[in-house]
DNA sequence: AAGGCGGGGAA
DNA sequence: TTCCCAGCCTT
C-alpha cells in the first residue's frame, strides 16, 4: 500500500472546504452534537435549515430536554427516522442531568449516551472538542477502500473495521489531524461519491490504489438490497406521523384509516409506533408522546 | 451478522 | 426505478 500523505487530504480541505454551519468559527459544542444527530443518515442539504431553527430554539441541551417530545417531533418534521428525535432528547436529558449541561469530550462516555455510537461519538470527540481519534463514516470508508485498499466498494458495513487504517493514516498534530478526518469526509462526499467519482478534481487520484490498479470494477459479493420504500412498513409509518404532527388534537382511527385502510395492518403501525414511543393512546384517538 | 427504521434527491 | 445518504439499536 502506497504512503498516503495527509496533507494531501489537508491542503485540499484548506481551499475546497464547504461552508456549513457547524464549521463556523465558534459553534457550540452543542451544535455540533445536534448536527450529528441529524446527520445520522440524511443529507446536508436537508439538516442545514433544521439544525439552525433548533439551536435558536433550544441553544443548551438543558433547554431541550424541557421540551416536550411532541414538540421536538414536531420540530423534527421530515428529517425522517423521528426515533433520532427522541434519542436526542433523551440524550440532552442526560447531558443536563449527569454531565452538569456540558456536551462530554471523552469517547467512552459520548458511547454511553443514548443515540451515539462509534461514528458520532468520535465526531464530536474531534470536532467539537479537538481530541484526537479516527473518525470513520461512510464517506471515510469508500475513500479508504479505493484510494489504501484498491477496490471500487467497501466491505459491508462494520462499523468499527475501518478504524485502525484510519487510525495509521491520522496525522499526530492536534490540529492536523482535525482537518484530516474532516477532509476525509469531505472528499468522500463531493468527489470520491459512491456512484461515479470525480477522479479529475481528487487531491489523491495520483496515489489512489484503486486508480493505479485501472479502477477495477466492484468483485465481491454484491451488497444488500435494501427493503423497497414504496408501501413498507416504514412509509405508513411516516404517513402516520405526519398526521399525528399536523394535529392539536388526538387524531380518531377513522381517520388514520385514510392512511391505513387494513384494520391488522394498522393496528400493527400504531403498536410499532407506542413501542418506539413515537405515538401514544388518548381520548378519542392518537396523539404525540407529551 | 442481519434487519428495521424516513424521506428526499440524483442517476 | 434504484441507489445512496456524516448510523444506531435490537435480535
Amino acid at each position: 500500500m502506497t504512503a498516503l500523505d495527509p496533507a494531501l487530504v489537508t491542503d485540499w480541505f484548506a481551499v475546497h472546504a464547504r461552508d456549513l454551519p457547524w464549521r463556523r468559527p465558534g459553534f457550540s459544542a452543542w451544535g455540533t452534537l445536534v448536527s450529528e444527530f441529524m446527520l445520522q443518515q440524511t443529507q446536508v442539504a436537508r439538516v442545514v435549515p433544521i439544525l439552525e431553527e433548533w439551536l435558536r430554539r433550544w441553544p443548551t441541551p438543558a433547554d431541550l430536554a424541557a421540551a416536550p417530545p411532541a414538540e421536538v417531533l414536531r420540530a423534527w418534521g421530515r428529517l425522517g427516522y423521528p426515533r433520532r428525535a427522541l434519542a436526542l432528547h433523551a440524550c440532552a436529558t442526560a447531558i443536563a442531568d449527569r454531565h452538569g449541561n456540558v456536551v462530554p469530550e471523552d469517547v467512552d462516555e459520548l458511547l454511553a449516551l443514548p443515540g451515539i455510537g462509534d461514528y458520532t461519538a468520535r465526531a464530536i470527540a474531534v470536532f467539537a472538542h479537538g481530541h484526537r481519534h479516527p473518525v470513520v463514516d461512510t464517506n471515510v470508508r469508500r475513500v479508504i477502500a479505493r484510494a489504501v485498499q484498491g477496490v471500487a466498494q467497501p466491505e459491508a458495513p462494520a462499523a468499527r473495521r475501518d478504524l485502525p487504517a484510519m487510525a495509521a493514516l491520522l496525522p499526530d498534530d492536534l490540529v492536523e489531524q482535525r482537518a484530516f478526518n474532516a477532509g476525509m469526509m469531505e472528499i468522500g462526499a463531493v468527489v470520491c461519491t459512491s456512484r461515479s467519482p470525480r477522479c479529475d478534481e481528487c487531491p489523491l487520484a495520483a496515489v489512489c490504489a484503486w486508480r493505479l490498479a485501472g479502477s477495477p470494477a466492484h468483485d465481491g459479493p454484491p451488497p444488500r438490497r435494501q427493503a423497497r420504500f414504496e408501501g413498507s412498513d416504514r412509509q405508513l409509518r411516516g404517513r402516520v406521523m405526519a398526521e399525528l404532527r399536523a394535529s392539536d388534537v388526538p387524531v380518531a382511527e377513522a381517520e388514520l384509516a385514510a392512511v391505513l385502510p387494513d384494520p391488522g395492518v394498522r393496528s400493527r403501525i400504531l403498536v410499532g409506533l407506542e413501542r418506539d414511543g413515537l405515538a401514544t393512546r388518548a381520548e378519542g384517538g392518537w396523539t404525540l408522546p407529551a
